[in-house]
DNA sequence: TATATTATATACCGATCGGTATATTTTAGT
DNA sequence: ACTAAAATATACCGATCGGTATATAATATA
């Protein structure tokens, strides 16, 4: 374990606190109150550490994917099976949902529908995190394909994407409505067609 | 047709001009500024026939949302069998997206990510659009079981779910990418998941 | 066409926005 | 412990935010 200065610290202390705040409320809706006061910093402090509002958020959301990411990776990789591990994630829906929602729900989601039309920065962001999965997902599905688990007809970019998109909408209506049921049917449709494959 | 006063005509020019705006940038990132300059209008006016920015989007996100029903009802209702309903909806958005997207693309969706955690009235406005949508999904469902179209267990609201999930899921991830051949694949995934009720 | 009413424009408000120059405090190396 | 350097706080900036009081212009009715 390196020795990390105290403006590194720092840093990731703001980017920590701010964090939730962000995928909360957006970019534009985060103001540098909302982190002062999240922090307990002042601005001089925060602008001493980022050079504006828009690095923060960059440095927030690469945080707010990797521990999305983290948290289902350890229940994907406990997984041997390419299907055991595509259903582990309809599992990991149907469960941490309630845990997801207070911080904002998906952060791939929120900065996409944000920044698709007004930040260019945060867009390219969202779309290589979101590519990322897909890729993994799709990766998952080749060797499925290649262990004899799915069908040789079985298209990967297609299973991924619909994955993908069975996910996405699904937390979207569920955070909407309040509704974790919601979610639980949409993951019961998701391992039916995981079943499919 | 009743005669429309200049303040009704021009509450709807308001309306119409700044709708795309908001669907694009969100509430937040919209100004005034924004509106006055879609509108050619100016701010007094703009307040003498609102009283709030609010009041002007909850009228366009209403706006917005007949707009985009009324694009896919006139598809929907045309086909008489519940199945062909059900597909419809995946041919429109096979075909429509690139009508869509500029225009900012669901509203529903753009709406409920932005709102949910920041401004209760819009989540209320959009929770009852999405709602509304849902039912009227179940509602051909149900209409399917009975005409022996679709299994008797299949669970209505579970299918409904389903459908909207790909559908919001595939519009997020399409327009974020640019590809409308990812809005492509996970139609053709909701067409087998129909054809499977 | 005169007039009352309604609608729009002008000019302004205080608050908050993101951001910064500078002073002060804290940290780290000797 | 002393000191140079780094980090944080204070106090401020101009711009823009949503919103409004008032003046002007357009409309509709008689």
């Amino acid at each position: 374990m390196t020795i990390m200065s105290k403006a590194e610290r720092t840093r990731n202390f703001i980017i920590e606190k701010t964090a939730p705040i962000f995928n909360r409320k957006g970019f534009a809706g985060t103001s540098l109150f909302d982190m002062t006061e999240a922090t307990g910093l002042t601005k001089g402090s925060i602008y001493g550490n980022f050079t504006n509002k828009d690095e923060v958020a960059l440095e927030v959301f690469k945080f707010n994917v990797s521990k999305m990411q983290a948290m289902f990776d350890a229940e994907i990789n406990s997984k041997t099976t390419a299907k055991g591990k595509l259903l582990a994630y309809a599992d990991f829906y149907d469960k941490s949902s309630m845990a997801i929602f207070p911080n904002g729900g998906c952060p791939i989601m929120n900065t996409a529908i944000e920044a698709d039309d007004t930040h260019a920065e945060l867009k390219e962001s969202s779309l290589r995190a979101l590519l990322m999965w897909k890729s993994s997902l799709e990766k998952i599905v080749v060797d499925g394909i290649s262990n004899g688990e799915f069908r040789n007809s079985t298209n990967p970019e297609e299973a991924a994407l619909g994955i993908l998109a069975m996910i996405e909408g699904g937390v979207m209506i569920s955070k909407l409505s309040g509704k974790i049921n919601y979610m639980k049917s949409i993951m019961t449709t998701l391992r039916y067609y995981i079943e499919s494959l």
